[in-house]
DNA sequence: CGCATTTTGTTTAGTGTCGGCACAAAGAGA
DNA sequence: TCTCTTTGTGCCGACACTAAACAAAATGCG
C-alpha cells in the first residue's frame, strides 16, 4: 500500500492496519473496484469505518445549541439543531445538549468515545473554565468543562471501554475551527497555520503549530483582536484605539457603510450578506469593504511579523473580506510584513462548514489517535 | 541516584551513564565527597566531563568578534576576543574568527565536536541567509551559514567522528541568547519563555516553546519591532508610527533624556550607563526611563495577549529597565493585558554573560543531545 | 567490631516494537 | 500459461526498556 511510504515498513503498516480494524476505526478491501497502482498486486484500500464509533461534538450560542455525532475523519454523522434561548445556566443549557446528544446516540445506536465542547469564549487551561461567555449571559469563570464533564456522567453515556462515562473536552470555539480547517479544510497540511476570524463581535485568532493547536502556556493566547490597525482609529474598551477588534468586525462594516446594525445575534449574516448582494452596485459597501481589508491587512502583517506563519486563514466576515478582494488583501499584508518573503504568505478562505463543531469532535478524537488501543480495547 | 526518578529505572539510567561516559561526555565518580543523601548506598556522582569536546561558538559585531569553546552545559572553555573592524566581505570576517578558533582548539587540545554562528540580523531558514546584516555593512541575503561551513572545511577542523567536517549551524543572536536563558539562565524551566531585548538599535524578541526555539516558518518570526507602543509616536520606516523598535531602544532613552547620541556601536552601552549612573539623580533620566518602561510594557501587552508566555525574560537596555522598575513595568503589563492572569507573568531581567555565545553552542550542541552514539562514537 | 537496615548500582531474564528478509498472493502483460 | 511487478504476511533478530533479584556501600545500633 502506499502508507507503507510514510517511514515504516509494510510489515509494520499491516500490523497497525490490523490493529484499526480489529478496533472498528477502519475498514480493509483487499479487492478494490478501482486499483491505484497500474501493475502488480493492488493495495488493500483503507477507509474509515463509516459504521466505527463517533465522538459527540456540541457547540452553544446565543440562540441556541448544536449537537452532533462525528465520525473519524472529521465527518459528521448525525447532527441536531436546537434553537431558543440560552439562560444562564450553563449546567441546565448544557444538560440540554447533551441529553440532545445522547438522544441522537441511542437513535444511531453508535458507541461514543469522547465528547468535545466549542465554548463561545476564552478557555483557560488547564482548568477548563470560560472567562468571557458574555454573548451567553454565563457567569465569567465558569467551570465549563467540569460541567459538561458533569452532564456527561448524568446522561449515563457510556464510555470506550464500555464502563467509565466518556471524558468531556473544551476549546475555544475559534481554536476548534483552526484545528478542523488545518484537519481537514484549507489549512491541511500547514505546519505553521494561523487561523484568524470574526463571530457576530470582536475578533479571534488560533494557531496550529505542527499539527496541534497552540493556546499558550494557560489557555490564553491569540487574543489578536487589540493589535492597533488605525492610530485614529475609534477608542476602544481596552485603553486603546483604532483596535483590529472594534475596526474589522461585522458592526464595524455595517457603521462604515452607514447601515443600521440589525440584532447582536446575527451582525455577522447581515454584515456576510451586505457584501455579498451590494458589493458590485453600492460604492459606500465597496468603500467600507476596502477600508476593513486594509485594515485587516495591516493586523494580519503585525501577526505575520509576530508568528511567521506558512498558511493564513480567514472565517467569519474576514472570509468574505478575502473572498471579496484577497489581492487587495495579500497586497497589503505583504507591503506591511518586513520581509517580502514572510509576507507572501498564502492567504485562504475558510471551507468547512460547522468547522468548531469538527474542530471539537478532533478533540475529542485525539486520545484515540495518540494510543488507539489505550482508548479503546 | 536520584535521576532515576526521571521516568526511568535504575537499570537505564546506568546503562545512559555508561555510554555517555564511553563517549567522553560526562565524568562519573562512584564514592563523592559529599553524599546528598543520608542513609543507604550513596548515589554515583554524574557530572560533565570538564575535559570533554566542545563546540566553537563564534560572533560578529560591529568593531570586533568572540570565538569561544564552549562545553556541554554551557560552560566557556576558553574565549577570545578579536577586535578592529568588520569589513564588508562575510567570508574574510568569518574566516578570520575560525582561524581564531581553531588556534583556541590547537592550544586547548579540545575535539570539536559542532560549530554555531550568532549572527546579528534575522536568520531565513532553512537556507541560513542574513537578511539584514546592517550593522556589519554585508549584503543583504548573505549566505551565512554556507560561508561559516566552508570556513571551517578550509580551517580542517577536523570533526567529531574524526574524519568529516564539524557541522555549521546558525541563528540570529537574540534567538540563541534566548535558547541560552532558556537552557542555563533566568529562563530555565519555563515551558512558553520570551524573550525581548535591545541590541543598540532597535528592538527583537525570540520565543523558546517546550525547549525549542521556535523562528516560524521560515525564520522570520518573533519580528516585535513594530508593534505599535504610542498612536502618537514618531513615524517609522515601516509605514507606521510609534512602534517598539523607535520608541524603547537605547537611541530612544538617549532622546527622551535629552542627552547626545554618540557612537552607533555604543548606543547600548551608553544609555545603559545613563540609568545606572543618574536614575537616582537626574529627574529627566528618571522621566525617560519611566517613558520607555510605559511603552515597553504596552509592547509587552501586546505579546502576552499574542503569545500567553509563562514568563518574560529582557534583555539589552530592557534588562536594565525592569532591573530599574520593574514593579511599574509588570503593572503596565498586567492593565494592559486582557486576562489578569495572563497578564501576571514573571518579567525577569536575563542573567548570563555572553549568552549569544551559549546559545550559537547550544544549537551546535543538539545533535549531540538528541543522538550521543549517533553523532559520537 | 559485627550486624541489620537502607539505598543504590548491576546483572539477568523477559517483553514489546520494529526493521529485514523471504515467501506467498494478486494482478498486468506477453 | 508464464513471467514480471508489486504488495501483504510470517518469521527472525536487533534494540530498548522494565522488572526482579542480587551485590555493594554507606548509616546506625548493640
Amino acid at each position: 500500500m502506499l502508507t507503507a511510504e510514510l517511514g515504516v515498513t509494510r510489515a509494520t503498516a499491516g500490523a497497525v492496519a490490523a490493529e484499526l480494524e480489529s478496533l472498528g476505526l477502519i475498514t480493509v478491501d483487499p479487492h478494490p473496484t478501482a486499483p491505484v497502482g497500474s501493475q502488480g498486486r493492488p493495495s488493500h484500500r483503507l477507509a474509515v469505518d463509516p459504521d466505527g464509533p463517533v465522538v459527540l461534538a456540541v457547540q452553544v450560542h446565543s440562540d441556541g445549541f448544536r449537537a452532533a455525532l462525528v465520525g473519524l475523519g472529521g465527518r459528521i454523522v448525525a447532527t441536531a439543531p436546537g434553537c431558543g434561548t440560552v439562560d444562564a445556566d450553563p449546567a441546565r443549557v448544557l444538560g440540554e445538549v447533551v441529553a440532545t446528544g445522547a438522544e441522537l446516540l441511542r437513535e444511531t445506536g453508535r458507541r461514543c468515545v469522547g465528547a468535545g465542547f466549542a465554548v463561545p469564549s476564552a478557555v483557560a487551561e488547564p482548568e477548563g473554565t470560560a472567562l468571557n461567555p458574555l454573548h451567553l449571559a454565563w457567569e465569567a469563570g465558569a467551570p465549563v468543562r467540569d460541567i459538561f464533564q458533569r452532564c456527561l456522567d448524568e446522561a449515563g453515556i457510556p464510555g470506550p471501554s464500555g464502563r467509565p462515562p466518556v471524558t468531556a473536552f473544551t476549546g475555544n470555539d475559534l481554536n476548534l475551527a483552526a484545528l478542523a480547517e488545518h484537519r481537514h479544510g484549507a489549512g491541511r497540511g500547514a505546519r505553521h497555520l494561523l487561523v484568524v476570524g470574526t463571530g457576530h463581535r470582536g475578533v479571534g485568532g488560533a494557531l496550529v503549530l505542527d499539527g496541534r493547536l497552540h493556546t499558550g502556556s494557560s489557555g490564553l493566547a491569540l487574543e489578536v483582536g487589540h493589535l492597533t490597525v488605525d492610530p485614529e482609529g475609534r477608542p476602544c474598551h481596552c485603553g486603546s484605539r483604532g483596535c483590529l477588534d472594534i475596526e474589522t468586525d461585522p458592526a464595524a462594516l455595517l457603521t462604515a457603510a452607514g447601515r443600521a446594525a440589525g440584532p447582536e445575534s446575527s451582525l455577522l449574516e447581515q454584515a456576510g450578506e451586505l457584501i455579498r448582494a451590494e458589493y458590485d452596485s453600492d460604492q459606500a459597501v465597496r468603500d467600507a469593504t476596502g477600508l476593513l481589508i486594509d485594515r485587516l491587512g495591516l493586523g494580519l502583517a503585525g501577526l505575520v511579523n509576530i508568528l511567521n506563519p506558512d498558511r493564513i486563514v480567514l472565517a467569519g466576515l474576514h472570509r468574505v473580506l478575502v473572498e471579496t478582494d484577497g489581492e487587495r488583501l495579500r497586497g497589503v499584508v505583504a507591503d506591511r510584513s518586513l520581509w517580502g518573503r514572510s509576507g507572501s504568505v498564502p492567504i485562504l478562505p475558510g471551507t468547512l462548514a460547522h468547522n468548531s463543531l469538527v474542530g471539537a469532535a478532533e478533540l475529542a478524537w485525539q486520545p484515540v489517535l495518540d494510543d488507539p488501543l489505550g482508548v479503546l480495547g
